[in-house]
Order: structure tokens, then C-alpha cells, then sequence
DNA sequence: CCATCGACTTCTACAAAGTAGAACAAATGG
DNA sequence: CCATTTGTTCTACTTTGTAGAAGTCGATGG
């Protein structure tokens, strides 16, 4: 189908972080997001660096926040999952959808 | 869970296509299967470079066939996912799921 | 007020995964 | 023989993924 651009695999736990946290959807935010539902403890690097990756190529847009008057609460930079973002999501997820097909899960271990 | 590896998704899709081929499975089927079955026209050097990095990290297996007697039917090298793959690769679609769970499938495009 | 704490983001450096296509190998058909 | 077909290997490079130290900036406590 679309003849460039593929989605890691990473980039795909990203956006569907993002996508579940919504009006959350903040770096720290999104690892832990991550580490709660996969038990992938990721590097808080890693996880900014997708970020700007899926930025640079138009999938999500980021804008800063006001500084929260908590200890620590400085300015968060949120972001959100654009329309081509979502297509490239659904994209990828459809490509491993149609992997799967028709394989009985018995390939998990036994 | 893990600590170290995880599959990246064209290792997922790889294996997915080694589990559907079963006996067929060796690099140019595998090129195509993944290309009927998602549209992504994949270089074969990229096949061939996930298979040997998924065998080097002792997921799949690979022999050398015999050659058959057909035009060009030159010996094969085919290959087979063993238990440590399939662990490996449930691994990777369970996180995928978790992070999909509740998610209606609202966010594909309008 | 200033040292420190806590919540967040940036930066630097490197390893692993993915991409491309030319080169090479071996079998067959004419 | 040699062109053709099916397959695999090699070389070179780009993109993703990983790690953790460093830096920002409010708030808090003395």
C-alpha cells in the first residue's frame, strides 16, 4: 500500500499511549503509561525521542503548558495524536492483523 | 517483564510469516507472503536480515533443502520458529493488545 | 532568600533494526 | 553452452530504539 514510511514497533506503544491518555498525554506520563500496562520499564529517553520522531513526521503535534502550582510542577509538554498519525496506526496495526489471520493462537506456548 | 529484547514489527511480521508458511517458509515465499498479505513490498534483503538476526538470537532454526528438479530450483533454506520465538513473539503482540485494550477502534480515520 | 527537592524535559552517544539493490550461485531448457 | 529462473549473500547506509546524565524551573523548608 504506502510505499515509505513504516512504524517501529515502539513508535506503535507511543501513539496508542497517547491515544489512551488523552488530555494526560505528557512524557513522563506516557512512560508510565507504558510501564503499567506492558511491564516495559523503557528508558525516559527513548521515550522523548520517539516523541519528537512521530512529531518530525507529521503524525502528532506537542504545545507547553502553564507551570501547576505543585512542588515540581513546572511546564508540561503535551501532545496529541494527529489525524495522519492515526491512519499510520491504523495502517501498521492492520498489517499485523492480517499476519495473524486465520492462525489459531496455538503458537503461544504451549 | 523482559529486560532485554523485543521484537521490532518487521520481526513480528517475519515470524508471523514463517508460522503461516509452515513447510513453505524459506526467504523468497516468506517476501511474498508478507506481500500478498499486506501490500508491503519488502526488499529481500531485508527478509534475509531479519531472518538471520531472529536466528542469531536463537528464535528460528534454518536448514538447507536439497535442490528440486525444476527450472531454477536451486536448494532452499528453510526456516522454522522454535519455542523461544513463539515466546518471544507473543510477548510482543501481548504488550500490542494491552496497550490497544479498550480502545475502541474509533480512532482509525473517520 | 537560598539550598534542596521533585516533576519534567533535553542532550549526547551508541546499539539494534530496517532498507535497497547489486552480486553471486545453482539448476533447467533449449 | 548460455540464457533464464529461483534463490541466497553481500555491502552500504538510514531509521529506530536504548540509556542515563544533565539541565530547568516551580515549590518548600529553614
Amino acid at each position: 500500500m504506502a510505499k515509505g514510511e513504516y512504524l517501529g514497533e515502539f513508535e506503535q506503544i507511543v501513539l496508542l499511549a497517547l491515544l489512551r491518555l488523552g488530555a494526560e498525554a505528557y512524557g513522563l506520563r506516557v512512560r508510565q503509561e507504558i510501564a503499567e500496562r506492558t511491564g516495559r520499564d523503557v528508558a525516559i529517553g527513548a521515550v522523548y525521542a520517539t516523541l519528537d520522531r512521530l512529531e518530525n513526521k507529521g503524525y502528532v503535534t506537542s504545545r507547553v503548558s502553564e507551570p501547576t502550582p505543585e512542588r515540581g510542577g513546572r511546564a508540561k509538554r503535551y501532545f496529541e495524536v494527529i489525524a495522519e498519525g492515526r491512519r499510520a496506526l491504523a495502517e501498521a496495526q492492520h498489517s499485523l492483523a492480517q499476519m495473524r489471520e486465520g492462525l489459531t493462537e496455538s503458537w503461544r506456548m504451549s
